[in-house]
RNA sequence: GGCGACAUGGCCAAGUGGUAAGGCAAGGGAUUGCAAAUCCCUGAUUCCCCGGUUCGAAUCCGGGUGUCGCCUCCA
């Protein structure tokens, strides 16, 4: 049985109750990439929310059908491939593979239907086909536009009135300047397809209707995408979908806030302040993204700065550090009984630890707060790690830490964050980070051999210079009663994310 | 010019009518050979400003200010 949740809705401007088409079942499409370059860690914030939110969604039993296209039919890319002397399609055929590594990289779950424009074109037609027959569209040179004051509807979704808008000095053939393009007119050298209207190609907004339609039917339940598509993207999306279907296109409207650099401008290649994903993951694990996007609603704007992938990698030790400390524990038997004679400390875990589905869940149930979500686990994490100061903990505290360690695996399932062995995440973060600061493996572990026979032979201050050395540049040792452990800092001073 | 969103401690941030989660940073303490990690303590009499509604508002309403996004491609 799926469970009820509430979701703010772009078109009513206001958190309402999740009703879906069929019981049990959202069908939830989302705006995918234009593949002419590699994607930035503005356009992984929006694969990870939704992916988040799918996997949730899924957490909590319902059937998801969920569809993410490809834009790889468009102006950028076909003048980049021209630039680089390329057929467009084959170009975008390209960045779609390299989407695919960065996205696998990021964790995440492939969309059930990944469509692309250039192989939708007949859907593509059939849809422009209905709007001519409807009186929606018309022909002008070779072009058919889509005639916006036909559609009384128009501006739902964003608060535009045609008559204020801001209208572009585009010539064309447009009856008005509003109108938009269902399909373009073949020009000399571009990429085209046949159509009933002559040789040309799509239009940027049509795809969406089409290939939506075409996976989840003539409504969806659940519309996503960036903010920035609000209008006119998701505007004109509406007008063609419901001028052709006669049905409402989205039931839901979901978008996610953008990245913004210092200052408040937002990231976009053509502002030129972008960091690739394949940049950002070569230096810092993918969940430690995840954890930075994860922390703040997905609905606000998300400052970015050098400091963001560091501190949440930080944050992310924090979390898989008191789960490792929890999985240390051993002991059987009845946990309230164990908690009684234990104290405090036992009973507040035990407590905090059977709490937190419901607090999980009443978090994500109201609007996807995420932010709450991991604010409970962090809450756990330091009442774990003070039950593990107790002296009896490690020996006997298995039964009252178990629903700590139930309440982590929510954490992944839900959201997929903290799933790995602790061993693979601090692995992966030694790698990353000893490549990123430029240090080498071997070295490192022979001056702590170095010093560990120094301070065997009690010569504190060999010990203490060689752990000034390893520190300066950017090792932490620690010295635990079962060893020596160290990490790699995750501050580095000339970091390429700085 | 039009449309929309947001404004919470040094920074990030949850909370949408009942009296301020969480993280980072900072200071003090415990622990440590010294550190690191961890734990404890300290910090907004207050949630941009001004009015209003209410027994009671960060939370609702009105006005103002500021920031950002969109109106051209954009996650």
């Amino acid at each position: 049985m799926a469970a009820s949740f509430r979701i703010y809705n772009t078109l009513s401007r206001s958190v309402e109750d999740f009703v879906p088409q069929v019981p049990g079942k959202v069908g939830i499409y989302v705006c995918g990439m234009t593949v002419y370059d590699r994607s930035h860690v503005g356009h992984a914030r929006a694969m990870v929310v939704f992916d988040a939110f799918v996997r949730y969604l899924r957490h909590r039993s319902w059937d998801v059908l969920f569809v993410r296209n490809f834009t790889d039919v468009d102006d950028k890319i076909i003048r980049r491939a021209n630039e680089l002397g390329e057929d467009p399609v084959g170009l975008a055929s390209r960045f779609i593979d390299v989407f695919h590594e960065d996205m696998d990289a990021l964790g995440l779950v492939r969309p059930d239907h990944e469509p692309r424009v250039s192989r939708c074109i007949d859907d593509i037609h059939d849809v422009i086909g209905k709007l001519v027959d409807k009186g929606h569209a018309y022909v002008s040179e070779g072009t058919v536009w889509y005639a916006v004051r036909t559609f009384d509807e128009y501006g739902k979704l964003s608060g535009q009135n045609i008559d204020e808008l801001r209208s572009p000095d585009e010539a064309g053939g447009k009856r008005d300047p509003a109108d938009f393009a269902l399909w373009k007119c073949a020009r000399p050298g571009e990429v085209s397809w046949e159509s009933p209207w002559g040789p040309g190609r799509p239009g940027w907004h049509i795809e969406c209707s089409a290939m939506g339609c075409k996976h989840l039917g003539a409504t969806l339940d659940i519309h996503g995408g960036g903010l920035d598509l609000v209008f006119p993207h998701h505007e004109n999306e509406i007008a063609q979908s419901e001028a052709a279907n006669g049905a409402q296109f989205a039931n839901y409207w979901m978008h996610n806030g953008l990245l913004t650099m210092a200052g408040g401008q937002k990231m976009g290649k053509s502002l030129g302040n972008v960091i690739n994903i394949d940049v950002a993951l070569a230096e810092f694990p993918a969940e430690a993204l995840r954890l930075y996007y994860l922390q703040n609603k997905y609905r606000s704007p998300l400052p970015w700065s050098g400091d963001a992938l560091p501190e949440a990698l930080g944050m992310l030790s924090r979390l898989y550090d008191a789960r490792e400390a929890a999985e240390a524990m051993g002991g059987e038997g009845d946990a309230d009984r164990i908690a009684k004679e234990m104290g405090k400390t036992a009973s507040d875990v035990l407590r905090l630890g059977r709490d937190f589905e419901a607090r999980f869940h009443g978090a994500l149930d109201e609007d996807f707060n995420t932010g709450g979500a991991i604010g409970a686990a962090f809450e756990l994490a330091r009442a774990v790690n003070r039950f593990a100061d107790h002296k009896k903990a490690r020996k006997r505290g298995g039964p009252i830490v178990a629903p700590a360690l139930g309440a982590f695996a929510l954490l992944a399932d839900g959201l997929g964050l903290l799933g790995r062995p602790v061993s693979e995440f601090h692995a992966e973060v030694k790698v990353k980070r000893l490549k990123a600061l430029g240090l080498d493996e071997a070295a490192v572990e022979g001056m702590l051999a170095e010093r560990s026979a120094a301070r065997a032979a009690k010569d504190w201050a060999r010990s203490d210079a060689l752990r000034d050395e390893l520190e300066g540049s950017g090792i932490i040792v620690m010295d635990k009663p079962e060893g020596v452990q160290w990490r790699v800092r995750c501050v580095a001073p000339d970091s390429a994310t700085a």
